[in-house]
Formats: structure tokens, sequence, C-alpha cells
DNA sequence: AACGTATTTTAGATCGATCTAAATTCTGTC
DNA sequence: GACAGAATTTAGATCGATCTAAAATACGTT
């Protein structure tokens, strides 16, 4: 190199003046031009959009935002990327962000809610137009309280915080929940068990009364419920204990296809064959489910249209902000397959 | 309810003036409480700081940003958030920038360069700090000159394009071709197949190159490439195709475990045993490799470590734009299991 | 050519923070 | 109590856009 101390060029983004500058107009015409504005003339905007393309401007949307009040963003909290579940979900809700032109901060809460308020506060400060939250177990109502009166849109996922009406999507939990009973009391089974996530969320908690009630609407006793779980390993450590109870179930519901496929390499390991010493059906329809061996049986959640609702729910929240709140559930399908 | 028009009460965020009249001080002053200055008197701190706290102020980053030029967010740029390795790497990265308080923009190109750089200008729009980018495939070189023209800071994971020397951080593929094909030499085979991407991707034929020679290196021909694949399915498709050619192989490398899933799946639908009538190695370890059955023999990749670091690297960058370019490559471990 | 109307363009204030340079207040000394 | 020097505080300009209200220009009639 020749120069030691090469002073960095400092080379600032071009701005509205300095385009204003190379068109020979003013900063407010400028301005109208990239707000594609009908007042200007026509030769005008081509000067200027020429002009924008010679110096390299790059729209500086901050600085917009603070006479606007709107920065084109919104915040995505999910509990784990890493779950095949979210993770469609997200790609659901990028598809439609992308083609309104807007852009998404995404931070996942690990479901500890102090993590989830750094979050929320750190993206109040850019000013997003509005969040969508699967908020983290044990989140408070007040921190939705809040979030209503700092009048940010908020649109909620597959858990809601308790007693606010707010706006909400989710896959129909209940629905799926009836679906599998019917299934398996159609299918003979009169023993049937849940096996609910370990985390006490709204989602887990509908599904837990879903099944008592369902079981209970069949004549099936009071339903056996098993200890909560929330890995593969754990899974299958709790069908371990549930299959030496005193009467083990015929059936197990699984509170998602993680925790079935845990229960599915259980049984294997123990040399019996699921889906005939013991039917398993889980819940989403995540890749691996249709390819495991032998193929899962399960209630299908379709995230990426979670993903999809709830991005244009929340669109619909930013641009009518005291419209009433809506609860959409989109209405999973049972996928029968080996087990 | 009440009134019928009710008129939105269009509360705006207190602003740094609000604190300060409450406060009994300028606005300068607040600004430095903000700051954590050392300049400012305990006392006044102390009556700015609940000041702060009775006026509800709301930090806005956008406006601090026209005078600092930073933004404290930073963007990345992922093929797809549905495949589980980009999703643990971004878990990765977000644990990094959580505690270093910034933000991150997600976007997922799905491959394709004119949607990822549509997100590009986004972000520049937003006053990005830094960009951490696994290329779409078919991103031009140009691409990269021209961010690096533009002074914003990039890190490229997993994928580099060509004929720049940037930073770049990914698992070290061409290591773990080595150890998988050494293991597979080491244990007698003497015929073995590679499966790539079907993605031409500068990852893809790292993995090609580095197969050849070490085929080349321990006396084993030409090498055999089947033609590439991109799913579960294709894979499968493939591997048909290969079995039933004049001298197929004892043992096939996959480009990844999704792949090396698909082959396994299709080897069970023909009756044969995968480990024994044909070895299998894929790549990445994703969680169901371990619980696939059989469980599948893989190199894993580390990708939240490979997260982890593309994140400080990024960090790092901002900090000294002018630094020489890194190059950070993670040891990938193989992983023996049945196949 | 003068006039009224319609079309374009612009000057200057503004959004909410930071920065600079200067003003103010506080200390300790004599 | 006056003064130098340190510690604290502040007025006002500034970042890059948008907005308002007014100015400049063009156009069609008579």
């Amino acid at each position: 190199m020749n120069s030691e101390l090469s002073p960095v060029a400092e080379r600032r983004d071009a701005t509205l003046k300095e385009v204003a500058a190379e068109a020979g107009v003013s900063r407010a015409t400028v301005s109208l031009v990239l707000r594609q504005s009908p007042l200007v003339a026509a030769a005008t905007r081509e000067r200027v959009e020429s002009a924008i393309l010679t110096v390299g401007y790059v729209y500086n949307r901050g600085a917009a935002r603070l006479r606007t009040g709107t920065s084109g963003t919104i915040g995505l909290i999910v509990p784990e990327i890493t779950n095949p579940f979210y993770a469609e979900l997200t790609a659901g809700i990028d598809e439609v962000l992308d083609v309104e032109g807007r852009l998404t901060y995404l931070a996942t809460s690990n479901d500890r809610p102090e993590r989830q308020e750094r979050f929320i506060r750190r993206i109040r400060e850019q000013g997003v137009d509005g969040i969508i939250l699967s908020a983290a177990e044990g989140s408070s109502p007040w921190l939705l309280r809040q979030l209503r009166e700092w009048r940010v849109p908020v649109v909620q996922i597959l858990r809601s915080i308790a007693g606010i009406d707010a706006d909400f999507v989710s896959p129909d939990f209940s629905r799926g929940t009836w679906a599998a009973i019917d299934h398996l009391v159609a299918a003979g089974h009169r023993h049937i068990a849940l096996m609910p996530s370990a985390k006490n969320t709204s989602a887990a908690r509908e599904r837990i009364d879903t099944f008592l009630s369902a079981l209970r609407h069949h004549g099936l006793g009071p339903g056996m419920v098993t200890p909560g779980a929330s890995s593969r390993s754990e899974a299958a450590d709790r069908i371990g204990e549930t299959l030496i109870s005193a009467s083990p179930p015929s059936a197990v519901l699984c509170h998602n296809d993680l925790l079935a496929l845990g229960v599915i390499a259980e049984l294997r390991r123990r040399g019996m064959t699921p889906g005939r010493d013991l039917s398993v059906i889980g819940f989403d329809d995540i890749p691996e489910a249709a390819s495991s061996v032998p193929a899962l049986t399960t209630v299908a959640t379709l995230p990426v249209e979670v993903g999809i609702q709830a991005a244009r729910l929340l669109l619909r929240r930013i641009a009518m902000p005291d419209g009433a709140p809506e609860r959409i559930l989109i209405a999973p399908r049972l996928i029968l397959r080996e087990t």
C-alpha cells in the first residue's frame, strides 16, 4: 500500500440536496418526484430521475419517518426460530411483507419475558408500525395492555395473552383436537391419552380442555393426561412411564410432531410397533412427519397460511388502528398416515 | 360505547422536549443523561431519569441516526429460513446481537437475486450498520463490489461471491469432505459417489472439487458425481438412477442431510439396508439426523457457532471498517451413526 | 396584451435527536 | 469577597426528509 494513513473517505450517501443541485430544481421538487406525486411535470420528473441515478441517491427512511411518523417496518417475535413451525410461519410473513415493501425485525424470545420486553423496547425506539407476537411463556397481561396504551398495532399468533380482546391468528387447535379424537374413537380406541406441552401457554391449555371435553362427549371417562414434555427425549421418557402404568392407553395424541416423533422412537426402542401397539398422532405436519418411519399421522396446522393471514391482518390493523379486533382461525387438516 | 366518533387521541410518544420541560432542564442535558455522559451532575441525572419515567419517554432512534449516522441495526439475508441449518444459524446471530443491543432485519431471498437486491435496497434506506449475507444462487460479483463501494460492512456466510476478498464465515466444507472420504476409504470403500446440490453455489463447487481431489489422493479413479438434487424426493430419484447404473457405488456422500435422508428413504423403499447395502453420509447434523431410522452418519457443521462467529465478525468490521478481511472456517465434526 | 385559472415549483418551518461552542455555576484559595 | 479553574448546563445549528403556504410559470380567452 502506498499511503500509510489512507484517511477513510467518509463518503456519506448522497441526499436530496445533491440530487436537487444536479437536476437544477429545489429539494421540495425532488421529494415530490420520489413520492410519485402527479404534481410534477413530466420533463422535470425525468430530469430528476436521471439526477437520482447519477449522484447515486439513497432514500433516507429515518429522516422521512421524522415527518411522516411511519417507518415501513414491523416486528416479529417468536419463542424460537429453530422450531420448524415458526420457521415456516416466518417464511409466510416474509412473503407478504416483501410484496408490500416492508421490512421485518426478527427476534426470538426463547420464552423469556424479559428478553421479549427488551426487544419490544428496541423496536419501539425504531418506530415499528406494528408487531406480530407469539408471546413468551409467562408474559404478563400487563404487557399487552401497555402495547395498546402505546397505540402500537399488535397481532398475536398461536398464543394469546389472557383477558384482552385483541387481534389473533392461529390454527384452530380445538377443531384439530376434535378431529383427532373423533378419528381415534371411530377407529375403536377407548383409552386415549394426551401428551401436552410442558409449557403453560394458552395454546397448550386449549388443547387439554378440548381433549377432556371431547372424551367426555364420547363417554370415555375423565381422560388421561400425561405429564408435559418439551423435546423428543422428554416425550420418550414420558411415554415410557405411561406404558408401565396400570392401564396404559391404546392411543396418544401429542402436543406437536416433535413429541410424537419422540414417542415413536421410544416405542421402536422397546420393540413395539407404532400404529399397532400404540396409535400416535402429532400436531403440525412438519416435513419430517411425512418421511419418518413409520410415517406420522398428524394434524396439519398450515404454518405458512397462518403467517400470511397474520401479516395481512396486521397491515389492515395498521391502516385502521381503531377497527374491531379480528380472530382468524385456520382450519387444520387431519393427515392419516401409518401411526 | 358512549361516544360514537371517539376521535383518535393521536397521542404521539413523548420527546426529549417534554422530558426537559418536566425536569426543568434543557434538551441538551436530557440528551447527555440518555447517553450516560459523565458530564451531568448526579442530582440532575436523577431528576431527569424520573422525568423520563413520568412522561413515558421513548427514545427516537431514527432522529438520532440523522446526526450520529448509526442505526443499531443489521440485515440478515438467507436463501430460506425453513432450512433447519439457517434457522439455527439465525438463532446464533440473534443471541449475539441481543446482548449487543442491536436489532436484526431478516429477509429470505428464496435464491432469487432480484428479491435479494430489493431487500438490500430497503435496508440501506433504513441505514443498516452492516449485513450478513448468504448470497442467493446466481448473485453477480457486481453486487459485492457495489456494497463495498457503498461502504456497507458485509460478512458473507457459507457461500461467497467469487473474485472478491471479503469477510467470510463458514463451516470448513473442504475439511468435512476429507474427513468423510477418509472414513469411507478406511472402512474399505473403493467406489464412492457424491450427490451434490442442484444449486450452483461456491459451497457446492467446493465440495465437488474436494471430493475429486480426495479420491485422487486415495488413488480411487476419477470419482463419481451424480446429478444434483435439492430436495428429499429429488435425492431419492437420483439415487434410484444411480443404483441401476453399470457400476453402482458402495457409498454416497450427500450435499446435506435432507438429501441423505431422501436417499435412505429410497433405499428402504427398495428393501435395501442403508449402512450395509449402501453407506450414506450427510452434511449438517440437523436434529432429524440423530433420530431418523437408521440414524444418519453425518458431518456436523455447527450452524449456531457459524452464526455467532459471523455476528461477532460483523461487529468487529463495523467498528473497524478498514481492517483486513477475515476468513473464519469452523471445523466440522464427523459423527458416526448407523449409515 | 391583459387577465383569470390551472399547473408547477419553491422557500422555509418542522420532525426529534446530537453536537459545538459558549455561558453559567461551583470550588477552593488567598 | 474576589478570582482562577473546574464542573455543569445550555442556545442554536444541524442531520435529511416532508409539509404548508405562497410564488412562479403556463395556458386559454377575450
